[in-house]
DNA sequence: TTTAGTTGTGACAAAGTTTTGACAGTGTTA
DNA sequence: TAACACTGTCAAAACTTTGTCACAACTAAA
């Protein structure tokens, strides 16, 4: 699940972050100050619900919605002090599906998240996303471009120590170390026959293991 | 920055997440609350450093400290009620870093903390800058004016050194030194043609590289 | 302005690395 | 036991990187 708090009073943004975070502890949980970053950050990722302060410098909370309108119909919850009826409106003319007026507790911001995501179907399944893979470690699950993709043991322990350490590159020693332990003696040109069976599982996402010349790989969008 | 919190008194592991998060905001934060846990993330991913509480469920701090010494030096900063010299002694045998007795304040931890980083020169890892380049040793990256640009072998070793000792004129003899190694024994103009290679892409940027007519080549804006 | 010495550049072949498919040994399961 | 899946090794193929060279472009000093 992919969660956007856009909010410019860091104390608030962080107490939203904190309780979205316990709730939904496998998420990717995004926050942002003001109004450029929200758009910079809507246009590059796509999250599943919004959470979006009306207030913010630079760009306000309704021309934000307006713009993620344009291309998308993620859920999104409005958080204002202007509680007059006239902004509600406006609000809900844009699209927006809540609307919660300042001050609020943090309890019922969760109460409404849950139930927006409700509405839309949409559920907390654990599954964390990368470019075109989803997976689940601790359910032994991967999905790449939605088809599940079954991987023998050790192409599991190659894709778990590149999906937790994205962007690293791991030299083939290394990676020997971590996936066939410290005793193991044989060639290191195994490697890359695990990273091979791995690329040709991994479909449309094989590219996601970059080869460093003469250094090793790493893992990358 | 990636930093792992093992402490099963979920209040306080949240104590430090909120404390750590609010210092080191775009850091990775991973909180875990029992030692079988602890001893699976570290087997899977690499921290920079490793916030250890000592009594834990099913395997204690000193275990778990005794595994990661097996094949890593990430910083250990051990927290713990025992506050007897004997078990800190224990501790610092096992080749942590910091002992904190409990309780402890939250601030008192951010200060080892930053302490500990510091003394092992990790700085909270983004992309370094320096006119149009962004780069990043560890990952292997660089990108000139916000493209990616992919170097060879010696064209990233050429730019580490430059980028390491910027405004410094090496000659091409050095250079051949501390790239290809004292036993190469080619031919003087291969730096050029490496130089060269370089400039084509660094694009933009291809002007930092300076001849110094006589000399040799320098790095500067 | 000329000249000798330096540096920049494109082409190319050699050297080195990585990818790949095949195969055999090992382990697992029914 | 037979069928099957997984793993490590290998050698050949595919691909990248590298060093050298020849010539063009430039620099500095006479």
């Amino acid at each position: 699940m992919k969660i956007l708090i856009v909010e410019d009073e860091k104390h608030l943004n962080d107490l939203l972050y904190d309780y979205l975070l316990d709730k939904y502890n496998h998420s990717e949980i995004d926050q942002v100050f003001d109004g450029f970053e929200a758009i910079r950050v809507i246009d590059e990722k796509t999250y599943d619900l919004v959470l979006l302060d009306v207030m913010l410098p630079n760009i306000d909370g309704f021309d934000i919605c307006k713009h993620l309108r344009k291309n998308s119909s993620t859920p999104v919850i409005m958080l204002s002090a202007l509680n007059d009826e006239e902004n509600q409106i406006k609000g809900y003319d844009l699209g927006i599906d809540e609307f919660i007026p300042k001050p609020y507790s943090p309890k019922l911001v969760i109460k409404k998240v849950e139930a927006v995501l409700a509405r839309y179907g949409i559920d907390n399944d654990k599954l964390l996303e990368y470019g075109l893979i989803k997976y689940n470690i601790e359910e032994h699950k991967i999905l790449v471009e939605d088809e599940e993709v079954s991987l023998n043991k050790k192409e599991w322990d190659l894709f778990i120590i590149f999906i937790n350490n994205k962007n690293r590159v791991f030299t083939r020693e290394t990676l020997l170390d971590k996936v066939w332990g410290y005793d193991f003696t044989g060639y290191d040109r195994t490697v890359d026959t695990h990273i091979k069976r791995l690329r040709q599982k991994l479909n449309g996402a094989s590219g996601y293991i970059k080869t460093i010349f003469k250094e090793g790989y790493k893992f990358e969008k």
